[in-house]
DNA sequence: GCCAACGTTGGC
DNA sequence: GCCAACGTTGGC
């Protein structure tokens, strides 16, 4: 599949920094990507789930990067979720999250920033071929194709929120005090419990 | 293996 | 534009 847009949260930074010294500002992952199973720190819970049980995530898109309504306007509704440069989200997209898990879609950097629509998981972890990609903003030259340290998903439009949520109400709402989207900054994937997932979506219905 | 320097995200 | 939080890098 052909990528054309830059894409998501990385992209407005990426050409900025791509710029001026076209390949001075390498981050990234010289480690070979981390087996499973994490049986162990904060966020083992999320790699686990009994038959059949659906999770939930948020992923995080600047919309005058990629904006809800561009994925709704994509070809089939779909998009590879490319260009994530974090070992943490990475664990999320290649071993997290599954065939229909339910993703909240987050304007970040926005007036105001909120979850404003809902998609699914269309297709699981496969490697990230931006990372090799030398033209792209986000390639990594450390990453070898043959072990790829960068993961995707594809993620399908289902619908746009009843009503936007915004951060705000997000934080002044205590059921969601403990959200990682709150609680952990930076994060460009986070997981979402099922909980919070019904308090949003009543939020965004009244 | 510690930790200072540096880069990035993203709210404000 | 500022800066807090935090991941990553590299010197030692």
């Amino acid at each position: 599949m052909v990528v054309k847009k830059v894409t998501k949260t990385a992209a407005k930074t990426a050409k900025k920094a791509a710029k001026p010294s076209a390949k001075s500002t390498k981050p990234a992952a010289k480690k070979a990507p981390q087996s499973m199973p994490y049986d162990q720190g904060k966020w083992a819970h999320v790699y686990t789930r009994v038959k059949g049980e659906r999770r939930y995530w948020l992923v995080k898109s600047e919309p005058d990067v990629f904006s809800f309504d561009d994925l709704e306007a994509a070809p089939k509704r779909t998009t590879c979720w490319d260009s994530v440069r974090n070992t943490g989200a990475r664990n999320f997209l290649r071993d997290g999250m599954k065939l229909g898990d339910l993703v909240f879609y987050y304007h970040s950097n926005a007036e105001p920033s909120a979850i404003v629509g809902i998609c699914e998981v269309v297709r699981e972890g496969y490697p990230d071929h931006t990372a090799w990609d030398a033209k792209h903003a986000y390639y990594d030259e450390s990453s070898d194709p043959e072990v790829p340290t960068w993961f995707m998903v594809d993620v399908k439009a289902v619908r746009k929120l009843a009503r936007e949520v915004t951060l705000p109400e997000i934080k002044a709402e205590p059921a969601l005090s403990e959200m990682a989207l709150v609680r952990v900054g930076r994060l460009s994937v986070v997981p979402v419990t099922e909980s919070e997932w019904s308090t949003v979506i009543a939020m965004s219905e009244r």
